[in-house]
Parts: C-alpha cells; structure tokens; sequence
DNA sequence: TAAATTTAGGAAAACGTTTACCCCATTATG
DNA sequence: CATAATGGGGTAAACGTTTTCCTAAATTTA
C-alpha cells in the first residue's frame, strides 16, 4: 500500500481558455472580492446595478468557479465518497443508484468506490477521500480497518450503511432495515405455513446485517415454539450468496426430513437455492417454499416464486442525505414490506 | 439550469490537524520544493540521505498530498467521471463496476454520475466535472446536449461507451460490442432452428446501439433469404426495457401465425417477454424461444431459458481506460460470445 | 452642520501544491 | 590552475478561490 498516490498523467497543454473569477471582474468592472461575494450571497446587499453587472458578466463568459481554487481556500468540497463492499452486488448497485440522485439533488457530487471487502482497499479509499476533503463518507458494507478508528473524529461525517460500524464509535449515523422486525414477520410465516418444516440458509456472519437476520429469525423462531435444528441452519464461507444458496440447499435437500420452506438471508442466495432444486429436484420446485431478502423489483419479472422481505432500495438515497446531514447522530431504520409470491404479481 | 453551483455547506470548523507539505519540509530540514520532488520522481537524482529523510519525515507525519492544491496548481486531476445514462439498467451498473475497477488500478478516482436520458442533467454534469479538471469523462450512453459538443475539443478525453456520440466529432474514442457480428450469429440461428417464424422486440432507437442491433438483425435476415414482416416487429417509446419486452410480446402472440422464436434487443426486454407468456400463454412458454441480449451473469441462475448474446461486461474496464490513454482516438469492439440455454448450465 | 454610524466594495492575504529560476559546490575539461 | 559543465537543492511565483481587513461614501443622529 503506498501513502502517496501518483500524480495525474502528464496532458498535452494546460487549456488557457478557461475563464476565472478575474476575468469576470474585469469584464464587470469590479473587484474579484465583489464577484466571489455576489455568486455566493454573502454580505447583506450590493447595489442592484453591481449585481446585475456581475451576473451579466458571469453569464456572457459562462463564468464557473473552479472546484480546486474553491476548496483550497475553504478546506471543503463538495464531493460525497460512497464506499461499497461489493459493486457487483445488485442492492448494493440499487443503493448506490439511489444515493446519487438524493446527493446530487443536495448539491453533492458522487464518488463511488468499491472496497472489494478488502480492508486495505477500505482504508486506501478513506485516504484518498480525505486529501479530496470529502464532505461526506458513506460505508456500505464496513469493514474493520486501521484508518476506521481514526476517522471517526474527522470532519466529514460518515454514516454507516446495512452494515453497522465494525469498531464502536461515539458518533454513529446509520442508515438500514428494521431486521428484527423483518425477521419476526418471516419466522411467523413460516411456521404458520408450515409447522417445523423449514430451513434456514445464510451469508457471512461477520456482517453485521446477516447476523441480526440470523439471530433474529431464530430467537422469534424459538420464541413461537418451534426452535430450529441445527441440521437446518446452513451457510459457508468463502462462497458467493449464489454459491452458498446452492450449497446450502443440496444440504438440506439430503437431510432425512427435507424442509418445505427456506429463509435465504439475501436474493441471490435464495436464487442459488432456486437452482439448486430446479436442477436436482425439479419434483420438489413448487412443494419447497423460498424466502429470499432484498426483493429487487427484478423478481416479480423473472422470479416470481419469491417470496420476501422488500427493502426499499429507491428510498436510500434520502435516508443517507438525512443522517449525513443531521446536526445530532442518528440511526434511521426505513419500513420493510413483506411480499409473497402471490401478490407480487403487480409490478 | 443554474449556471453556478452551490458552495459546500459551512462545517463545524475547518480540520487543523492536516499535515502539509511544509511540515514535512520542516521535519526533514529540507525545502518544500524537494519534498515535492523527491515524492514526484521528478529531477533525475538526489543524494541517497536526502530522499531518506523526507521519506521517513513522509512515513512518520503519514503526509499526503492534498489534492485542491496539487490540481489547482497543475490543472488536472485524477478524477475521471463516468456518466451513465440510466444506473438502475443492471448492464450499466456492471460496466460502470468494471470501469471502477481499471481506473482505480490505474491510479484515477471514479465519479459515477446518472443523467437519467436528460440532456440538461447531463450537461450539467459535463460542466461540474468541468471544473474540477477531470481528467477523463466516460459517457456510457450519451444524449445529445448543447455542451457536449463545446467540451469535444478539451483537454480532458472523452469515451463513448455502447452509445456512440450523438454530435458528429473529430476525436471519437468508443468501446462497445460489435453489434453487427453479433445480431448476425443471431440471425443466423433463429433461421436455421425455426424457419421464418420468429419475431423481433426492441428498444428505443435513438440509442445508437439498438439502432445498430435492429439494422443489422434485419439486414442480415434479408440476406438469409427470410426477410421479417413489419407485424413481427415490435417496439414502444415512453416504456421501460421490461414493459417494452411485455407489450411487444402480447402484441406478436396475437397475431394469426405468433412467432415461435423472438429476438429482443436486450436481458430486459426478454424478461418481459418471458413473463408475458408465463403469465397469459403458459402452454408456449416451453415453445417459444427468446433471444437476449447482454446476458447477465445471473441469467444462468435465474433464467436458464434465456438464450443470447453474451457482452463481456467485465472487460469494459479495460478497454474504457485503454480508449481514453491512448494517443490517437480509436474504436474499441470487444468480442461477444453467443449462449444458448442448453449450454449456459455451467458457471 | 458636525459627528457618528452604516454600507458598498476594494486590496491583499491566505489555502497547499508544482515548477521556473536561481545559486552553490563539486567535478570534468582545457 | 582557470574555467566550464554538472548535480543538488533552495526561493519564490504562480494556480483560482474566499475572506479579513480597510476605506470611502452615504446615511443617520445630535
């Protein structure tokens, strides 16, 4: 990991005809100060006159001010980093899809990342976003690194996204689902639709989201009688959620009693298990019940066998403006629906 | 359209515990312009002690250089902005992913933005990026705009990815499929599996890319000897991929003798197709055969049924970065793979 | 009318880099 | 030995903003 990055490739020529704020100022006839005070309505009032000099000026030059002079002065920018575990993850690309429009409307402008889950790409990233004096850091899908900890104090905010802070930290924004609630609703499904026959298959335990799923599902499990066996609960590490999803699934199809039913703790595990069954046990395709999370508005296209919770991805964006933006850290937990193969015909 | 954009919103208080060049500088007993240059490569050699002790003043301080005063002096920036037309169409998430990805290793700094089709959005991003000096501008589906014709002679590089530049333009850079190849391969197959009863949906043809595909398709099946009637060609304007592929599909099961094979310019497009017939003609939906285009990697997962033209999504990256360092403006057609159902089991 | 207060707007100092222009010491050349 | 050439590294001038002072004019108050 290097510490400092390389400096930009040499380009042909510096372009001259860029137009700076002494350009404007001379073609208003007025000072420089009195042009950056006019575009950015500090100071009480200009005579109208001035005013309109300078915005006419500004306007027949199409006069913009340079993003690097700007944030040089003032040690900020505008610039919002989004650092994402795994782009090639669909609700992570929904996310970052949805963010950038909430940003974009907020004056903001985008920097997406993706870490990889690599904690030296995490911490790679962070640095770089702070000599950009990123105003804001946007932690989808943390984990634990070196630089974390340290800037937790910075200025830029940081709001944790699905996944909570891997290290505790006094302020923590945090922007996710309501698992507990979601979970409870799933395990009630279940066992009202099918007493003890179900399953459970799940990611990696090391994100903070897949373990409160996780937990949640078996304690409300447990806490409506009907605890889940060990046999039943299946995951493994080192698989993509699609990989896992079918794993998973042979596992439990080879089990004595086979479930009817399965709670797959992301879509694309819950497609692996799909895939699982229509290759191996086309039989058992409508007998087993799939319980997936997530619910891309893809499924009711081309899965509409699914049934599952819906997070609703389009409603992100607001939600990290917000906790980025409150005065007092907070957590925001956005309403869940859940929806069953049958119902999700429309749209 | 607001000419000027809106300055950062005032923060707490300005970060002092930043480290500048001059600390380093001062740490090392050395001037600030030997810490630049012994950090930069840049003068053939210095003395061995001297490039030891701003590299451990560097390491002991962890300095790095603030970007606003590096591009503000030089000009430039890493920033390379990539602007999608549409972030919620997985393919473009996933070029847009791949892009990252090469850039990053490449030592630049990715800003995805969304015009979301407006020509004024999209504009405004071309400015913004503007000035902050990026040093590259990816346009993965680019609309015509008054700007984007002024910025074609700028420093920065333009590459046009999939679509190519709505304004006719001396330095075009592109990377995309070679559609035409490709609809020929498909062309080809449907003739030769299921003589002239098969029928076309596509998107809207303002894209240069479906225009490509349409043309192509058609042209190449005149040659074959099995021209296509215009009743088996379907499109809508104002609807989304998926309810194009729906609409088209209900519109070509109507019509006396329905197509037992259909091509749809795209993954999306198929997938409504497919829930047309699943939906209202569930006896021919093991007989009609649909033809996609894209061929996400989830299609073997989710839609094994899907035949289609495979794009290499995952090389774009490269090719998006090697079309906009190279010297001279060139083409890019990366090759594409044609996937039948029976064979997309594996992966 | 003189003094006190407000107001509009200019001059100049930062912000953190890179780099053109030096100067000094050392070595090579005549 | 004198001079030219070289290499190492310091000084200071940009880059384009924002903002702190200030000043001069305009307004209010006594």
């Amino acid at each position: 990991m290097s510490t400092v990055p390389p400096r930009p490739p040499a380009s042909s020529s510096q372009a001259k005809d860029t137009v700076s704020i002494a350009a404007v100022a001379a073609r208003a006839k007025v000072s420089i100060a009195t042009v950056s005070r006019v575009l950015n309505g500090v100071s009480s009032q200009f005579s109208p006159t001035t005013q309109q000099r300078v915005m006419q000026a500004v306007a027949e030059l199409g006069y913009r001010p340079t993003v690097a002079g700007r944030s040089l002065r003032s040690g900020q920018s505008r610039l919002v980093a989004v650092l994402a575990s795994n782009l090639g993850n669909p609700s992570m690309a929904a996310i970052a899809a949805a963010a950038e429009v909430a940003l974009r409307k907020a004056g903001y402008v985008m920097v997406l990342c993706d870490t990889h889950d690599q904690p030296e790409l995490q911490d790679e990233y962070l640095l770089e976003m702070g000599s950009h004096y990123a105003r804001g850091l946007v932690l989808l899908g943390a984990v634990d690194s070196p630089q974390l900890g340290r800037l937790a104090q910075r200025s830029s905010q940081m709001v944790f996204v699905n996944r909570r802070s891997p290290v505790p930290l006094s302020e923590a924004r945090y922007v996710g689902i309501d698992n507990m609630a979601a979970v409870k609703t799933v395990a009630e499904w279940m066992v009202e639709h099918c007493r003890g026959r179900f399953g459970l298959i799940h990611g990696d335990v090391r994100s903070s989201a897949t373990r409160e799923r996780v937990d949640g599902f078996l304690d409300s499990c447990r806490k409506l009688g009907v605890p889940l066996a060990q046999s039943y609960i299946r995951s493994s590490v080192g698989l993509s959620h699609l990989e896992i999803g079918f794993a998973g699934m042979q596992a439990l199809m080879a089990l004595k009693k086979p479930p009817i039913a399965v709670f797959c703790t992301s879509d694309l595990i819950a497609y692996g298990a799909h895939r699982q069954l229509r290759e191996h046990y086309p039989a058992q395709l409508d007998r087993v019940a799939l319980v997936g999370f997530d619910h891309s508005p893809l499924n009711s296209w081309i899965a509409p066998w699914l049934n599952g919770v819906r997070v609703p991805y389009g409603e992100y964006g607001d939600a990290i403006l917000r906790a980025m933006q409150s005065e007092q850290p907070q957590d925001i937990l956005l309403p869940y629906q859940w929806v069953t193969a049958a119902s999700s015909g429309q749209t």
